[in-house]
DNA sequence: AATATTAGTGCAAACGTACGCATGATGCGG
DNA sequence: CCGCATCATGCGTACGTTTGCACTAATATT
């Protein structure tokens, strides 16, 4: 009758479990337990007798098995873009590294290009994450759709929500006003974008600020192309520019990501097309890669690891407390200058 | 008695459970749990009834309590290092499509440079992964020792397993070897290596291979550089070799990866030198980023879809069946020539 | 017609943890 | 010396699912 038939094979390493630490320490399961996380109700002795037991098993307490008599997996799911764009890798690691700090986990549910798959996103709630984050600039607002109808929080970032959850991003207008202010000082007066990924917010809003900013000089787009949000996407626009006519020509180019705006200098250059003599390029988040002396990329800058903290925040105050409402937050970015667009001249 | 008195505010939404289910379609909760999962003991109408209500019901199983009960959670971990180098970023892109498709989800443990901290690696443990996928060049010996201790299938990717694990790497070593033998073809004579984490089996075996080709044809490495994995590091050796003397001067660098050999790239055009005229850089992995025109570069490229293809294949194949002996997949990369580097003289 | 088989379903235990409540053992004031 | 508060610990149930076994009723077999 005390005889426990270990189910499976032997071999490996049974796993220890409160019941076992009990049965070693002769004490009840919820002794074990309450030992564990320091109880002050567990006598100290009893205390230190069972952490050692605990640390010399080699225990691990289940967090599923937690989750599932606590309540809370501490577990957040996280539907990202193209790693190819180096934004959202970086923000991959700023978040994962934020999230331990917080005892959180990331469950990653979608990376890459192209919408969410159904299994995918079914996926969040079976694994019953706390939270979600969303990252894709992609058209993931059904992911979006099926947290907020299971009472999951939701994140958006750099992304503004549509409908439901949360969100924190880069003002995306004041920032393409700057980007425009900037380009205007350089007394550049033809203008061309490369556009993302059209209907997203992120994008959408720098677009309409860059043309808000252009407008209020009296000046307009002469040019606007598509990008895609990809590297050859922004290559393809840079050569289209570069077999413009005199006439169509434009002088500066924005390019409305930075991955967009590495492919149009690489292929107006390719074209030879000197830049920032002839025409200026500059772009939008400062990922890593800008800064590279072979880019040098001018970039309005996006806080990243400020915008991947509130975010969390965000997320677990809302776990805390569901009842809270949804919350936009909107942080400044900063304008880099680096030497692929003509400066103003300094007056 | 039958009021249930659901234990929380109600205002979002009481998830339903095979129990809601059951009371609903009037049947027990087994019958629920197989009629779900199309058991053929079940007979069909029940079986499309509760089909329907669970529909309409919206119920999603609980994967965390089915693991409980189950054994096998469908998580895998997944330690990874610095998404600053695409290769990782495209990497883990790879490893969550993939994982998707056989029903697995990755559990995020680590991403970055840097060792990987303790209360990290026992999320590993804690959160029931069936197994765990380890790419990081960095020394993360530890998170596999911890795996390997407690029965967890590890499969190490790009990196030899040193103690436990399967691994699958590309072939690294004769890796090298064609790099060199390319390089030799090209009558190049003077060779640097930027080498990057040391210690590490992946970079050790590309040096050792490209040393051997060298020492086939009685020559031998005349400058070794640090470049530390990243394109910084990369940089920094470019600008050492732009500004040897003449007697010391390389006509050929190999950056045992990509990202450094970007770097290396950048920083020797930066200092005048002509590429490939006067100096040819080769990299290895052939990231995305390789293929730009802006850097064109020779490498040797990874076959990065089919290396988690295998990788995945190692660590399912071994939670099938724990017993199974651990295995090494070794993988031809292919030489993808650019401009980079002198080409052969075609004769 | 009696028994063996099968189909369809329910019961209950198990997985590992947490926690409310009950219990036993002390200490102390009256 | 008894009753009462306090402390330390145990018991039992809950969480949501799976699964072995038992059970009933209908059908097939002899």
């Amino acid at each position: 009758m005390d005889t426990a038939p270990s189910r499976r094979s032997d071999p490996p390493h049974e796993r220890p479990t409160v019941r076992t630490l009990a049965r070693m320490a002769g004490v009840a399961v919820s002794t074990v337990s309450r030992a564990l996380k320091n109880d002050p109700r567990i006598s100290p002795d009893v205390r230190r007798r069972i952490a050692e037991l605990a640390q010399r098993a080699g225990y691990m307490p289940n967090a599923l098995a937690r989750t599932l008599s606590g309540g809370r997996s501490g577990l957040i799911g996280f539907v990202l873009g193209s790693m190819h764009n180096p934004f959202y890798a970086e923000m991959l690691e700023q978040a994962v590294a934020q999230a331990a700090e917080r005892g959180l986990r990331l469950l990653i549910v979608h990376v890459g290009p192209g919408p969410i798959e159904e299994t995918t996103s079914n996926a969040l709630l079976q694994y019953q994450v706390d939270g979600c984050l969303i990252a894709s600039a992609e058209l993931t607002s059904r992911a979006a759709d099926i947290c907020a109808a299971r009472g999951v929080p939701v994140v958006m970032v750099n992304r503004v929500a549509r409908r439901h959850g949360s969100s924190v991003s880069c003002d995306n207008t004041a920032g393409g006003r700057e980007v425009a202010a900037f380009l205007l000082a350089g007394e550049h007066r033809r203008f061309a974008i490369v556009h993302g990924t059209v209907g997203v917010s992120t994008t959408d809003d720098r677009e309409r600020g860059f043309c808000a900013g252009l407008a209020e000089a009296g000046l307009h787009l002469s040019q606007h192309l598509p990008g895609n949000s990809t590297y050859e996407g922004g290559y393809a626009a840079g050569c289209h520019i570069a077999q413009l006519g005199d006439a169509e020509q434009p002088d500066a180019v924005f390019a409305l990501n930075d991955i967009m705006a590495m492919g149009v200098l690489d292929a107006l250059r390719a074209a030879g097309a000197r830049v920032p003599e002839e025409v200026s390029v500059i772009g939008f988040d400062n990922v890593p890669a800008s800064g590279r002396p072979g880019y040098a990329l001018t970039t309005l800058g996006q806080p990243l690891g400020l915008m991947v903290r509130r975010s969390l925040d965000l997320l677990t105050a809302r776990i805390e407390d569901p009842a809270l409402p949804e919350e936009t937050v909107v942080l400044r970015g900063q304008l880099i200058v680096r030497r692929s667009a003509r400066l103003p001249s300094t007056a």
